[in-house]
DNA sequence: TAGTGGTCTAGACCACTGT
DNA sequence: CAGTGGTCTAGACCACTAG
C-alpha cells in the first residue's frame, strides 16, 4: 500500500469563516493549535501535505503555509523537506515570554502581595541614566518594593523608569504588576536584556528579605524596552532563592 | 513638503543576485541587516514602502516582505500599519539564543579549558529517566566536567545523554563544547527548558570549585531537545557568580 | 520517480494612520 | 484624503527526500 496512513488534519472538521475579521491563516493556525493542544494531533503524526489542505478549506496554499509557518515558529510543528509537516514530539510548553514576577506568581496561585516602600522622583544615577537612555542627573522615577507571597518576602524589586512615561500610583502598583500598568498605558513591550547571577547578601539585603547577612540570592537586572527601542524601565532585582528561580523554555533560532 | 526625508535605502546599492543558489528574500535580509549594524540605516529612520522597493530590486512585493519580516522577528525593524518600516531605536543586540558556556567563555576572549572528570555510562536515576524521557534504570551517558577560564575554576557541569546518540571522546569534551559536537554529529537543537536559581555550596562543591561551604552558586538545569522533540542532554551545572552570570535578549511575543 | 516543502510572481482588496 | 502595511489568490518552478 502507497499510504498505509491517512492525513490526521482530515477528521478534524477544520473550517474557516470567510466573514470574521480574523485572517484566514490565524484561524486555521488556532484550529491546528488547539487539536495539538488537545491530543487530537498527536506527536510525531504527519499532516497531509499543504496543496491538498488548501483546496480543502478553499484556501491559497500561501495562506495555509503563513498558518504553518506561525506554529512552526511557536515550536509546535516541524517541516522536513521531501518529509512533511508534522507535530514534534514530547513536552513543548510556552516558549519564553518576557515574565513579570507578578503574573508567575499569580499564575502558580499564589496571590502576591506588594508593598511599596520607595515610590519617587530622583536625580538619575549614572547606571541608571546610561540603562535609559537619559541625562545623568536628571530626574527619574525610583520604585521600591517588597514582594511577598504567603506572608512571606520573596523578592526586592528596585526599578527606575522615565520621566512622563507613567502615572505611578502607590495603590495601584500594590494591586498588580509594573509590567501590566505599562501594558495598560498603552506601552507595547518588545524586547528587554538580562543579566540573571547570584551573590550573598548584604546586611540590607539580609534584613528586608529575612534572611541572614551572606545568604545567597539571585539577583537579576534587566532593562526593558518598547517597541521603538527606546528603554521604558530599567530594574534592579533580589530573589530568595528558596521561593523563587526563573523557568523558561528557549527556541533555537533556525 | 509632503516628502522632507528621503527614502535611506535608495542610497543602499541594494542588489540581488538570481543566479546565485541564495533565497532572494535572503540576500535582501542580509544587506538591510548589515546596514542596520554597519549604521548606515540610522535607527528610527524609516525605509521606503514595500512597493517601491520591490520595483527597484525587480522583486515582487512578497519577496520584499519576507525579507523585512525576517528582520522583524529579529526585532532589529518595526512595521506600523499606515506609517511604514522603520529601523528601532537604541541598542537591541542578538536576542536570544541557546547558549553554550564554552561558546560564550570563547566570545568573551577567555580560551576555557576543560577537565573531563567523568565519563561512562550509569543507569538513569529517577530524575533523568524523566527529563530525558528514558526507562528508570536503563543505560545513560554521564559526563562530569570542570570548565576553567584563566586557570581558575568557573563552572561545575554534570550532564546526561541517552545512549547512542553521540561518541563521547574524553579528548574532544575536552576541545570543545557539548552542543558543538551535538551538531556537528547532526543533531539539530531546537529547544530547551531552564531553571536558573541559587544556592549555597556544599562542601562537595565547594571543594570543586575552589570556594568556602556555604557560598552562593549560581544553578542551572537544563533539558535540551532536538527537532523532532527528543530530549538529547539533561545538564545540572554549577558556577561561581563572581565569575559568571547569565545575560540574553528576549523579545516578547507579539 | 513521485511527493514534499521552499521559493517566487503579479496582481488584488482591505484596515489603519496621519494630514 | 493619500499612503502605508496586512491579507489573500492562483498559479509556477525548484530542491530535497524517500522508495
Amino acid at each position: 500500500m502507497p499510504k498505509p496512513d491517512v492525513d490526521p488534519t482530515v477528521s478534524l472538521d477544520l473550517r474557516v469563516d470567510r466573514s470574521s475579521p480574523v485572517p484566514l491563516y490565524f484561524q486555521l493556525s488556532q484550529q491546528l493549535e488547539a487539536a495539538i493542544e488537545h491530543g487530537t494531533l498527536t506527536p510525531g503524526s504527519l499532516l497531509g501535505n499543504e496543496i491538498e489542505l488548501a483546496a480543502r478549506l478553499g484556501l491559497s496554499r500561501p495562506t495555509v503555509r503563513q498558518a504553518i509557518q506561525s506554529l512552526v515558529d511557536k515550536g509546535l510543528l516541524v517541516r522536513r523537506r521531501g518529509v512533511g509537516t508534522q507535530v514534534v514530539h514530547s513536552q513543548v510548553k510556552r516558549p519564553l515570554e518576557l515574565s513579570s514576577l507578578y503574573d508567575d506568581l499569580e499564575a502558580a496561585g499564589q496571590r502576591p502581595a506588594t508593598k511599596v516602600l520607595v515610590n519617587t522622583m530622583v536625580p538619575a544615577s549614572p547606571a541608571v541614566a546610561a540603562a535609559l537612555g537619559v541625562t545623568e542627573g536628571g530626574d527619574v522615577h525610583r520604585i521600591e518594593r517588597l514582594r511577598l507571597a504567603h506572608g512571606e518576602p520573596m523578592a526586592y524589586l528596585i526599578n527606575h523608569l522615565p520621566p512622563g512615561l507613567l502615572d505611578l500610583g502607590t495603590d495601584q502598583l500594590e494591586a498588580t504588576g509594573l509590567y501590566r500598568l505599562m501594558r495598560s498605558a498603552g506601552i507595547t513591550l518588545h524586547s528587554a536584556r538580562q543579566s540573571i547571577g547570584a551573590r550573598g547578601a548584604t546586611a540590607a539585603e539580609a534584613e528586608r528579605l529575612a534572611e541572614a547577612e551572606g545568604a545567597p540570592l539571585l539577583t537579576m537586572q534587566r532593562t526593558t524596552f518598547d517597541d521603538t527601542g527606546r528603554a521604558v524601565e530599567f530594574g534592579d532585582h533580589t530573589y530568595r532563592p528558596s521561593r523563587y528561580s526563573f523557568e523558561f523554555q528557549l527556541l533555537v533560532r533556525p
